[in-house]
DNA sequence: CGCTGTATTGATGCAAGTCAAGGTAAGTGG
DNA sequence: CCACTTACCTTGACTTGCATCAATACAGCG
């Protein structure tokens, strides 16, 4: 799957499998937005201009609509509409997560952040294993960095006893708390008593 | 106005006036998550956990709910539902345009963009001449730069001729095809014949 | 076996950060 | 009215984290 600026104004719905949303400049410099997993929308729905790229990163089912067929629903259905509003709100706050971390985290942070949010996210087996859903390559265009840097990255991680790799897009993390260390830590964790003047 | 993590469990909305919504690591370092404007809302309408702060840039007035009034409001109305959805959808594509400024721009690019992004934004009567809504220190909060590196990337504009600057917050766009330019160009702007496979 | 795509590692450069010292303009109050 | 403060902006010297450029390694696979 490879689109480019959701085609025929149609809305796609993830049913398996992951993909990535992402935008980029003319000159290539590319910049993922999220990565789209299973209930995830896609498509035009608030604004008609703006366009993004969806890429998938291993096989993917699609549910689809037309776009009136999609409005029709949200006039028809208030719990429809209430369920797409929530999942709205959730990816804001994710892009704004990430917004925070592009924005103001070092590389070793960016890395150890995700790995974080990776890992609260895919409840597995053993919990400290992990798949990465996206090449190291990818994961440069993630987090705002070159893929060298993030190769650079992992190999500290390794060299300090806090990830193991076994093979590509499989890492354990093994010492989660100075990873936590290394992350920056999170912004509501500092929460303050509520004022208001 | 100065809020901690929208306290009190209220939903608010911008009547009169400019505010800032952003997040900070535990360290100090901050970022700028979006200009609130007359019509946007606050509050924790998604997650019961993310938290933002608000700081009013001038005077502000808001309207306010409780969340379970305002929870009522979107079960009685549908019209409701569907505005507070488009606004979400429009916060999204925002973000998302910061997402790429952030993780892939220049200190150049990002100081271009954001004058660029303000003027479309900004219909007034001499439309070259633009208020800044913040000061440049909380710019630099905003596009992921220092105050320093801020207020150099507006010297070189002025040299360049391509602003002039009366007084604090007050600009004028002089060259706007050379600001353009600067800006490193709209992610759209390169849209290929859609494909799909 | 030799591609092709991904990851690693080293050497070097530079954009932006940091640190530091003023500058300016608008208050404030003696 | 003028010292003094406060808040914001400017500029310079220096440092550094990450990018860039380049070479090599490695694994899967047709």
């Amino acid at each position: 799957m490879q689109m480019r600026g959701h085609s025929h104004h149609r809305v796609h719905v993830i049913l398996q499998g992951a993909a990535i949303l992402s935008t980029s400049l003319a000159d290539g410099r590319k910049q993922i937005l999220r990565v789209l997993m299973p209930t995830d929308f896609v498509g035009r729905l608030g604004s008609e201009t703006t366009q993004y790229d969806a890429t998938a990163l291993t096989d993917v089912t699609t549910g689809s609509f037309s776009r009136p067929a999609f409005e029709a629903l949200l006039r028809i259905s208030p719990e429809m509409t209430h369920r797409l509003l929530h999942s709205t709100l959730k990816e804001l706050d994710d892009a704004r997560e990430l917004l925070l971390l592009l924005g103001r985290k070092t590389a070793t942070e960016k890395l150890a952040s995700f790995l974080l949010a990776l890992q609260r996210r895919s409840q597995r087996l053993r919990p400290n294993r992990i798949r990465l859903p996206l090449y190291q390559f990818e994961l440069a265009d993630l987090l705002g960095l070159t893929h060298e840097t993030i190769s650079r990255q992992f190999a500290t991680l390794r060299d300090h006893g806090v990830v193991e790799c076994h093979g590509p897009r499989q890492i354990e993390i093994l010492d989660i708390d100075t990873l936590v260390e290394m992350s920056g830590g999170d912004p509501n964790e500092h929460a303050v008593s509520p004022v208001m003047q």
